[in-house]
DNA sequence: AAATAAATTGACCATTGGTTAGTTAATGAT
DNA sequence: ATCATTAACTAACCAATGGTCAATTTATTT
């Protein structure tokens, strides 16, 4: 009655992922192909399709790992030492470098329109800025306007959207000093 | 000795700059083809290549004019009635009615990594920026720094291009209410 | 009329994401 | 052990893309 069960897997989910990610590191996700993963791991990019619905879910399995790794980013900052004012400016600098030394994932997580996944992404998408709001709404306590975190969100969101694939800024080491002007500029509107 | 001079164009570069700004209202540069072009001149996709050395070159073209046409928009709002923070709250919110109102343009203007035109591209965006920077500096009398300029840019540009190409974000009028607050928010940093 | 060269065509190329008929091979039931 | 089932995979194929180019048309100068 029962249909076979798993069964031998010469490509399996890990290794396609994997594959994707290596070439993710140096190209983004325009430039990465279907052929050209198959092609690093000896398959017919036919093969890819068995396993993903289309290249954007392929992708985006990778985004998801890394919202979470951003959440963890603000989350353990929130239990850091210092001052409220100092983990803030941490938490909003760490999200630029996050986006600028994660460019190809950042333009998917948060630039990319997908269409296919769309319904899926904002989900993910949603629930990762719920996330950054809700910890920086906790280390203001009321001095803050919901509409300001937004605000804010979408100002480190300009930073990094700019920078993102521009020529000859590779990491966040390449705009570190701008980044933390920006920073300290945001953090302005919390002193008042 | 002297070859034949200009001669007929049954194709001029304004009907071409036309058929594509039209289907540039409907659809962003990655949706428009160069073939979806010629089809609606009623040429062949090759003609195209003759007027303009690629893709990128002819789709800069139009995005030229819409430089000039945002320059001039911060420059009218300079000259306005009203006082300076109205001014400035004009500049800012109508920047980003600019984007949201040319979604397409605003693409290959700030967001676009075009690799063909960079050189180009940068000289004109780069004037386009110094434009609004001077602007606003004029506005602020060395109450701001030059950073703070660039660092309130980037977070107009953070909004634009979030809601650009965003799902039932058609044009600013969608947004109006929360460009208003994200203008306000900035305006903050303003007056201290 | 002939020569010239701008303007245009249309066939062609490589590449892309995606589909699918057909094959291979592992598994469960008998 | 055999057979049926089905997951896994290949390879040929499709339509669309940006781009090139030899050949052709057409207008103009001489």
């Amino acid at each position: 009655m029962s249909p076979r069960r798993p069964a031998s897997q010469d490509l399996t989910l890990e290794m396609i992922l994997q594959a994707a990610q290596n070439q993710f590191l140096e190209n983004d996700y325009s430039h990465v192909s279907m052929r050209s993963i198959a092609k690093e791991l000896g398959c017919s990019h036919g093969a890819l399709y068995h396993h993903f619905k289309n290249k954007a879910e392929l992708f985006y399995a990778i985004v998801e790992q890394d919202f979470r790794k951003l959440d963890l980013l603000t989350n353990q900052t929130l239990l850091e030492d210092g001052t409220k004012k100092k983990k803030l400016s941490l938490i909003f600098l760490r999200f630029i470098q996050f986006g600028l030394d994660n460019q190809s994932s950042y333009e998917i997580m948060f630039m990319y329109r997908s269409e296919e996944v769309n319904s899926l992404a904002k989900e993910v998408a949603y629930l990762s800025y719920k996330n950054f709001a809700d910890t920086v709404g906790s280390l203001c306590e009321g001095h803050i306007r919901i509409k300001d975190i937004w605000s804010t969100f979408l100002s480190l969101h300009g930073f990094v959207s700019h920078y993102c694939g521009y020529p000859r800024v590779d990491s966040f080491a390449d705009v570190k000093e701008v980044a933390e002007a920006h920073v300290e500029f945001l953090l302005k509107i919390y002193e008042s």
